[in-house]
DNA sequence: TGTAATCTCTATTAAATCGATAGGGTTAAT
DNA sequence: ATTAACCCTATCGATTTAATAGAGATTACA
């Protein structure tokens, strides 16, 4: 199941995107129009921010941009830094590999041999989304 | 993230699945040879046994097996059963869909429209793979 | 210069879910 | 009758998730 968090965040950058000037947006804003908890939207653009997806501006007529293109932000990676990693088990996670302790052997294992498929399948998708993409009305 | 409820039962369909003849297995076995604790491994039993996969013979000498060939278990109904519904949002889910309260319009969501792309995907790869496929050596 | 608007940061909490365990009950082979 | 197996319900601890609280720092602008 997809996270709250996610959820809204990729509904927070396609609002911006939307507006397309480079303006900053408010948080408030966001979250009035797409019904999403302001505290709870804060922490999420908080984390796109550290992340290198958005700029901020404090203070009055503050809020958050876009740093790069929506061509250029690639839904892996935005993905990854809200959902975590894709891979459904971590002994297929490109990134975040780790073993099963549980599996003697990843070779024969056919829970492995599965999720290698749907990870590939959902990495194809996901590498072929941008947020522009995601943005057309 | 895939549940161990998942990770064990398809493992232990697998195993069922490799033995080949038709006798049954003993949970206690699967359990043993995969690392399984051995009363949650009854209970995912129990169901697969419930939604017809498995069928099972009571008493000494008892255990579990196929009910049907296992190039007929499609891994669409087994997930369904075990992990529940295939797409990340109830708004884009085939079998239990449910709108988001949050969301005005689905046609221009931008969390509809990838996340039906990746549930596409990830069903490709289910409605193409048998119990047999995991189960090839 | 002061005030209001806005992002920043840490902490906390309530609810839900997950993984596992406990402890019998029922059935069937021998 | 005994034993080995599945059947069933209940519960528990840990973790995660979603949301909230509240104070701090910064900026625009009158």
């Amino acid at each position: 199941m997809l996270s709250k968090k996610t959820k809204y965040g990729l509904k927070a950058l396609t609002y911006i995107a939307r507006k397309g000037d480079n303006e900053p947006v408010q948080i408030g804003e966001i979250a009035k129009n797409e019904h999403i908890p302001q505290k709870f939207l804060e922490s999420i653009l908080l984390t796109l921010r550290k992340s290198g997806f958005l700029g901020s501006r404090k203070g009055k007529h503050g809020g958050y941009y876009l740093i790069k293109k929506p061509e250029d932000i690639l839904m892996t990676d935005v993905m990854r830094i809200l959902e975590g990693p894709i891979a459904l088990v971590p002994c297929v996670s490109l990134n975040f590999y780790e073993p099963c302790n549980d599996c003697p052997d990843e070779a024969t294992c056919s829970v492995n041999r599965l999720m290698i498929q749907v990870r590939d399948s959902t990495l194809n998708v996901f590498r072929n989304t941008t947020l522009a993409d995601l943005s057309v009305k």
